[in-house]
DNA sequence: CGGAACATTGATAGAGCTCAAGGAACGTGG
DNA sequence: CCACGTTCCTTGAGCTCTATCAATGTTCCG
């Protein structure tokens, strides 16, 4: 069964208006199939040249680059409704690897179309450069917090902040949500060795401050975590008013 | 004087076409004026809503964020051709501050001219999509680096990124370029301490393999220093083929 | 039941941080 | 032109955090 466009995850993009007769039309003949995948499928290879853009419509992955001396940053995790391949659709080449962390079911859209959007879709264009200017946002609150923070703040900024993104896709219930990600994606996530994120994570278990076992993240005591993690303000959430 | 629209830095973005005749009228339109500003001076701010955008066209700044335990995390350098504000533009508000280090010269644009643009000038609009997507890519290689590399890595990484994106704008000759930043700045972006980047850079300078003093960078011996920081492969410079 | 993948734990070493102080460069005012 | 303050750079000492190495537990699946 496919998904219909009218309830495609990039449109919740839409906050002022929704999709008209001529653009939900543009945007049917724009996709161009659903691609289901298992876990630990690679998706994107850095390097490669894919025709094929993608949204996620379920499951979930991980983006990541692997360096000369072999080592892996995770840039972040890939959530339903995350936008996948924008990179290689507008730079012709993509810049790091995505693969499937859990089984994930994907909208295929053909990168050939690309240009026509910009051509004839301003709103959708709009939304493009939108998305990629968050994705930017988000890679540099990653860097300052890996750059900036401990062991401790880290791992519990970053649990948070997972855990936030989940609520926001509706993954989230009762303080908790899915968590399919191993500690090494963790750790290459933060920049940390796994055994001092096992034993950092241990803390934060001890203390009753979350829990995460069987592919299942608990928040116990949120404002302990938040005060860790040095967190106050919540994220934007505004459109540009334009 | 004011620079002419088709000496715009942003054009070195036409590598498929120059700007036609319409183009450039509404490019001309586009712009609002030029502006100077002393070194020291904050250009935007975190948390601001910039009704001006900027591409730089003299002068070098910096893009920072500062968390709330005060520590401060350099995201990148500002050089002549570098757009400013496209996140202001397009979501609304800034998530980091710019500030010049130089002298700097801008180009202002109005914000509100933005939404236009995508109307009108499907190339501009994806070019901006374009510089986004790239913003995001530098900002991943960065994270990469400070998450997975050594403080001798790290900083023979960062020093030969700058130079290779000095030799891009033209501000490099002869193995050396202009480096009006401070050893602190450098630390804040790649995540090490003032005295551990001072002393890292010592032993650089005692190895004969770079120098850096009153405010110009020397690469005294390249290829040790691309393999200390492990980079062997070129950055992409193709566009799309769209 | 056996094996593979993942999580946990302890011991040890070293990279990088902090503190503290001194030196160099540079602009400013007398 | 020199004194002086400020800013930035440099260096040493000590300590902490985090990485690495090496086992042992646990879970899950064929």
């Amino acid at each position: 069964m496919v998904t219909d466009c009218s309830e495609c995850p990039l449109r919740k993009l839409d906050t002022f208006e929704t999709l008209k007769g001529e653009e939900l039309a543009f945007m049917r003949r724009f996709k161009s199939g659903e691609l289901n995948i298992g876990a630990g499928t690679p998706l994107l290879m850095e390097g490669s040249n894919s025709p094929q853009l993608y949204t996620a419509l379920k499951g979930m992955g991980l983006r990541y680059k692997i360096l000369p001396n072999g080592n892996r940053q995770v840039l972040n995790f890939v959530f339903p409704g995350d936008f996948i391949g924008l990179q290689a659709g507008v730079m012709g080449e993509m810049q790091h690897s995505v693969e499937a962390v859990t089984p994930m079911v994907l909208r295929v859209f053909d990168r050939s179309d690309l240009w026509s959007l910009f051509k004839n879709q301003p709103h959708r264009s709009y939304d493009l450069t939108w998305l990629a200017a968050m994705e930017e946002h988000f890679l540099s609150e990653i860097l300052a917090s890996v750059g900036q923070l401990s062991a401790m703040e880290r791992i519990s900024w970053g649990l948070l902040r997972f855990y936030k993104r989940a609520q926001e896709s509706g993954l989230a219930r009762d303080g908790q949500c899915p968590m399919p990600f191993k500690q090494q994606d963790l750790a290459d996530a933060l920049g940390l060795s796994l055994v001092h994120t096992n034993k950092t994570l241990m803390r934060l278990k001890e203390r009753q401050i979350v829990s995460w076992r069987g592919g299942v993240l608990h928040i116990l005591d949120r404002e302990e975590l938040e005060s860790i993690a040095l967190e106050q303000k919540e994220r934007p959430s505004v459109r540009a008013l334009i």
